[in-house]
DNA sequence: ACTTGTGAACTGTTTCACAGCA
DNA sequence: TGCTGTGAAACAGTTCACAAGT
């Protein structure tokens, strides 16, 4: 498999697009797709899926399209979900536990294998498949269980701690969502989801419409 | 407030971003901050922060920066965080739970009146300070209330029928939690949030260095 | 005939660099 | 002198359009 130098966030985005798309394909017996009908299917345009998909190899035939069990596997390689990845949360409150109990994680091989809190109360107890761990258990059993992905869901003033704590350990990929911009060395990962700021953006959208009644165009 | 045309996605996020750094600021006291400064503390450009904002209007003043407390208010006016947003949560499962008791959005005027489900034996309980209710209320509930906005935390199957009875009920903006691409008339904004995705963006950063432990550069 | 893969054109975003103003 | 606001330049991402393969 011959990865190019640099992709960008918005392509690998559309990579796990596909993958979604293409099972829902596959559920209904399909057995070829063109690049026509992916983007139909993803609202993009058929040369935006070429392209994302040439630029990880020639999964397709010309004048007939691409094979839809073939291109899931390679995208799956691509995208690394081929393996399982042991992952842990950090923080067991609300969204902390939802996250920890999310099937759809699993489902795509990320198992939740433990989660961490300060709390005494809550460690000890299950939360979904997984348990709650005292957080100075942490760096032990990332180490022993080769975890390599950690959801930070500490409040902010807990968050970098929680990260240093994980990178030192051997975490290389973090899903932050914690309202803090954390510090990582090179070849770790952070990707931040902000609740709130993607409520922001909806209330910015709707006020915007409000003083523009024209709308675009 | 003259807004433009057209605001990218990411100036949007930029500006949530901002805001909150100029909070942390604000409670140290400091009254004045540079576009370099504020860079700094982002992690981005001076040059990128003066075009997001000036983008809205002259909000600094020439050799001396930009006013904590007058940027902190024409932002939040911008992004419409100056008025309280009723906001309703479809789904009370774990995740639609977390997120209808999640602090942060009251804090930003988000203030989440309500949950839904289909459920018997959700409705009527309470989660943070709203209570679920039947769907069959849903649409009734959203005109009384003049709900804005709604958040969906439904199974894939469920989510673009609740889009469609949010948005006949006359909701602006959908924060849409289901791996599901919804349908929206025009004047109704979408923002996703897909949790699954954000983790396969890790997959792929971990796996593609290790086949290239060169890295970049 | 059909559909991919891809250079070339285009569009949008970020960075540069400096004129203009306090 | 210091720092904003902004055209111009550089860069990145998307779309076009067609040659090439089946």
């Amino acid at each position: 498999m011959s990865s190019p130098r640099k992709v960008s966030d918005s392509t690998v985005r559309r990579l796990s697009y596909y993958l979604r798309i293409l099972r829902a394909i596959a559920a209904e017996g399909t057995e070829t797709v063109s690049s026509e009908r992916l983007a139909e299917l993803g609202g993009l345009t058929s040369a935006q899926v070429r392209k994302d998909l040439s630029f990880f190899g020639n999964f397709g035939v010309r004048g007939r399209g691409y094979d839809v069990e073939a291109l899931t596997g390679a995208l799956s390689g691509i995208l690394g979900l081929d393996r399982a990845w042991p992952t842990v949360v950090v923080g067991a409150g609300r969204l902390g536990s939802a996250l920890t109990a999310y099937p759809e994680f699993r489902s795509q091989g990320f198992h939740i294998v433990a989660a961490f809190d300060n709390d005494a109360a809550k460690v000890g107890t299950a939360v979904g498949s997984a348990t709650v761990h005292p957080m100075t258990e942490l760096e032990d059993f990332v180490r022993q269980e080769n975890v390599s992905i950690g959801v930070i869901a500490t409040p902010a003033a807990a968050a970098q701690d929680a990260c240093a704590r994980l990178v030192s350990a051997g975490v290389r990929g973090i899903l932050n969502f914690s309202p803090t911009s954390l510090e990582v060395p090179d070849g770790v990962t952070v990707r931040n989801v902000n609740l709130a700021i993607e409520l922001e953006g909806l209330s910015f959208a709707i006020t915007v419409q409000d003083v523009l009644p024209g709308g675009a165009h």
